[in-house]
DNA sequence: TATATAATCAAATCATGATTTGATTAATTG
DNA sequence: CAATTAATCAAATCATGATTTGATTATATA
């Protein structure tokens, strides 16, 4: 029957990983196949193995891989209505931001392919349906706080593109070893954006 | 002696213009020599007549170009002195929100190639000063007013990350035509981060 | 251990696209 | 209008890199 996959041999997520971080350095298009797979101590052919698709199939795992987690994240904290908008909205900013720099080439990869994933005519809708119900997520709670009257009275998209392209930055600058971990950036995100939005 | 330059003939910055909207379109790398020509009825290989760098140069021009017309727009209001900070403050915001819609190509490219130019190491160093230069005008300003006891005394340079960030995400989702003009969503913008920063 | 299947590789294929080259066609100026 | 330089083009060059193909090697399970 088929082989149980030995424990040296490379794997998918291995690859993802490491395709994460040749996108970030060089960018979807000018990252090669042969550099992945330099990355993970294979031959560029190899990668077909693991994923028919080729690269564009590499890319879109590692941005629905990406997105899901991130999503995944922030809507188990922004559903939990036992808390107050206020604290439920900084407390998705500090999850976000620390999840971001948990992964930073995922994240850069967030900021720079997306573009290129949306050229794609089959990922485009399935992708889009993704990043919309994402960024409902933070729509919901703004609005929310609103409502309650503890946030001040914001064109709510808008506010939420500013508040996503901070949070997006961060795959752009951030990178391990700074001078705050990613906890401490979270923190202070958090604070700036919720002293944005309260009515003091 | 020269020849004028005939009156329908391209000109340089034609080309640079088309070639940032190709890059935005398509990317750098994704962007053919052939893309930019047609846009502006030519051949690719007649580009290299005004860009004699190639396809490098002209992204170098459309980067350099773009982050030197805002900052000049923000170094004008950040270093007038007769204005408070938070005013100060406020309109380099808006200056540079309008400037970016209403040129959003060049936005979306100073966003997507600015990693692009810095693997080249040519340009990396001149690239990096500039945008260095542009970042410590926003990073004075917020200083003042924290010294001035108007703003809140926060993390200078995340501060300054996230603001970048909102206002670079622009180049990302901003569209002509969309709900809000550009000076709608400065004005949107300029509150926010003014009231994430200012002591009520 | 024998066999089936997974992983992998090296060497083709195939396409694509940047850049160069050698004319050819304007437009300017004396 | 002749001479000169600018603009432009079509057709080579040249390189690069994704993907395919046809073995080869490793490992698990019967």
């Amino acid at each position: 029957m088929a082989r149980k996959p030995a424990d040296q041999a490379v794997n998918r997520q291995d690859i993802l990983l490491a395709a994460a971080d040749v996108f970030r350095r060089k960018g979807f298009h000018g990252a090669k196949m042969a550099d992945i797979a330099a990355e993970v101590d294979l031959t560029a052919g190899s990668l077909y193995h693991h994923f028919p698709g080729g690269k564009q199939q590499i890319l879109h795992e590692v941005l629905a891989n990406g997105l899901d987690i991130v999503t995944e994240k922030v809507r188990a904290i922004i559903e939990d209505t036992t808390l107050a908008p206020a604290e439920r909205f900084r407390r998705a900013i500090y999850a976000h931001v620390v999840s971001l720099t948990a992964n930073v080439s995922v994240a850069a990869a967030l900021v720079f392919e997306t573009r290129t994933i949306l050229e794609d005519d089959i990922e485009r809708e399935s992708y889009l349906a993704r990043r919309d119900r994402f960024e409902a997520l933070y729509q919901r709670v703004i609005e929310d706080g609103i409502e309650t009257g503890v946030f001040r009275t914001v064109d709510v998209p808008i506010f939420s593109k500013a508040l996503l392209g901070a949070q997006n930055w961060l795959g752009v600058w951030y990178r391990d070893g700074g001078r705050l971990t990613g906890e401490q950036i979270a923190n202070e995100m958090a604070e700036f954006f919720l002293n944005a939005l309260l009515i003091c």
